[in-house]
RNA sequence: GGAGGCAUCGCCUAGUCCGGUCUAUGGCGCCGCACUGCUAAUGCGGUUUGGGUUAAUCGCCCAUCGAGGGUUCAAAUCCCUCUGCCUCCGCCA
């Protein structure tokens, strides 16, 4: 959600911002007339009430004078002031109830209203869809597997070889877009996991192994359950929804708290399985597994002050890219389309690594900042010299399993089909230089 | 899964039986001011959160006693539902 007060102030930075979005402008006029309307409701049953509570206060001593009149003269009057008093009281509370009903519905209308609109982009990012990204930076150069005198084998056949990957019996168990990863596939995941934590905690953040099924609330808190929603997994029979990425569990860790603004930034790596459902992408990487319904992630979260968050934001890009570098790939960085964004980002930068059987670069990691977009509907706030007021939260991703593992298997490659172990990895291996056909 | 208990504005706490005087008590902590060589002590004031009104402040108004509903002229207080925590029993990695 963004803040409530540019809607009167500025609503054409709402309306840029959802135009340069390609969503609804007209969204944000339906806004603007709802937020009237509630504010009169509202100032309506405020009034109304005030009126009910001091009614309310001349009964309680009335009833007092009552019992304790002297005579008969006296009471009579008494009763009679008290029956007319009780008389408009009870018109009153009609009215009350029904300027009650009135807000709330103006309420509501509101909030369902601002639940639609994606958070304010960045004026810096580019504007378009999905194509149009621009690359940032470019690092380590894709191998000539012509000039070496072989046809690189994608990961699945080096998957198959090395007994690392089975997508057959995925298939077999659960279907498609699911995978085994055995041997020395499990290995170098458990690897991947050590060396991502390791830097991690280095960097200062704290390690976190998150819940994978969570509440609505923190669903929507963290903006999964708009346009994302048919890409989320729901357990109908208890209403919860499996996380597509821990950034949920992560992002909902401080729900309902305000945080003191001395102990920011608060730096997290989380570890789960993440669950996708892939909706609407039938037929797109139907081979391997860059594109599965379940995979395992390290993502990084962070919460801070709100003018920190943009270097925040390039502190952690700067990390995923030392974590690529460790692993020797070659890839490069996108600034993402305000399009492609997704409703909580102003901004993302994606790293995109060079899968050499593809001939092109995929992405493996992507940070975001989401500014006090999922801060204000999870209300997360922080108190400092100035009071108390949302924060920032932002997120990156350390280490999505199955795509660090296609693009190792097929950029260390050799001939034979082995796969030579990146050095970063190889203390979390016990030592192994090469992994080898079975 | 069964039985019982608890939930109050940072922390602790009064109030709930018996509805109105609750504009929610007191202590601790914190902030400001005063006093004082300094510190400490003391005194005075402030200290939940959200919203509205305002150019803004002061002020004023509304909501908020775990959440949601209900009863009533009026609910922290009475009734119902839910959630969380604690104790005990059962079951189980």
């Amino acid at each position: 959600m963004i803040d409530p007060a540019i809607l009167r102030t500025d609503p054409d930075r709402l309306r840029e911002s959802q135009r340069r979005r390609g969503e609804s402008v007209e969204l944000i006029d339906e806004l603007v007339a709802a937020d009237v309307a509630k504010r009169d409701a509202q100032q309506r049953f405020d009034e109304l009430r005030n009126e009910q509570k001091n009614l309310g206060k001349q009964i309680g001593p009335l009833q007092g004078a009552l019992k304790k009149a002297a005579d008969d003269e006296s009471r009579v009057a008494a009763q009679a002031e008290l029956d007319a008093l009780m008389a408009t009281a009870q018109d009153l509370a009609e009215r009350v109830k029904a300027a009650e009903a009135e807000a709330a519905e103006a309420g509501a209308r509101v909030d369902t209203l601002w639940l639609q609109v994606s958070n304010l982009v960045n004026l810096e990012s580019p504007v378009g869809g999905e194509a149009d990204f621009v690359v940032v930076a470019e690092a380590g150069t894709p191998r000539d597997f012509g000039a070496e005198g072989f046809a690189p084998r994608d990961h699945v056949e080096l998957g198959e070889l090395l007994g690392a990957i089975d997508i057959t019996r995925g298939a077999k168990v659960s279907g498609s877009r699911f995978f085994y990863l055995t041997g020395p596939g499990a290995m170098l995941e458990f690897a991947l996991l050590n060396l991502a934590m390791q830097q991690a905690a280095a960097h200062g953040l704290v390690p976190v192994i998150t819940p994978a099924l969570v509440l609505p609330s923190a669903m929507e808190g963290t903006g999964f359950l708009g346009q994302a929603a048919e890409n989320v997994y729901r357990i109908e029979s208890d209403d919860m929804y499996l996380v597509g990425t821990s950034e949920v569990p992560l992002a909902g860790f401080h729900a309902d708290e305000i945080i003191d603004a001395a102990d920011l930034p608060l730096r997290y790596a989380g570890w789960s399985s993440c669950f996708r459902r892939e909706a609407g992408s039938y037929g797109k990487d139907t081979r391997g597994i860059i594109r599965v319904h379940q995979f395992d992630k390290v993502e990084m979260f962070v919460f801070c002050r709100p003018e920190d968050a943009e270097a925040e934001h390039a502190r952690l890009l700067s990390w995923e890219r030392e974590f690529v570098d460790a692993l020797e790939l070659p890839y490069r960085v996108i600034d993402v389309a305000t399009g492609d964004l997704g409703s909580s980002a102003a901004r993302k930068f994606d790293i995109e690594a060079w899968i050499p059987t593809q001939d092109t670069y995929r992405e493996i990691t992507s940070t975001s900042n989401t500014t006090e977009f999922q801060a204000r509907r999870l209300r997360i706030r922080m108190r400092d010299e100035k009071g108390t007021r949302p924060l920032a939260t932002l997120n990156g991703t350390l280490c999505a399993m199955p795509r660090v593992i296609v693009a190792i298997l097929e950029n260390h490659q050799q001939a034979d089909g082995s796969v030579v172990v990146p050095v970063a990895l190889r203390p979390f291996m016990g030592g192994l230089e090469v992994i080898t056909p079975t």
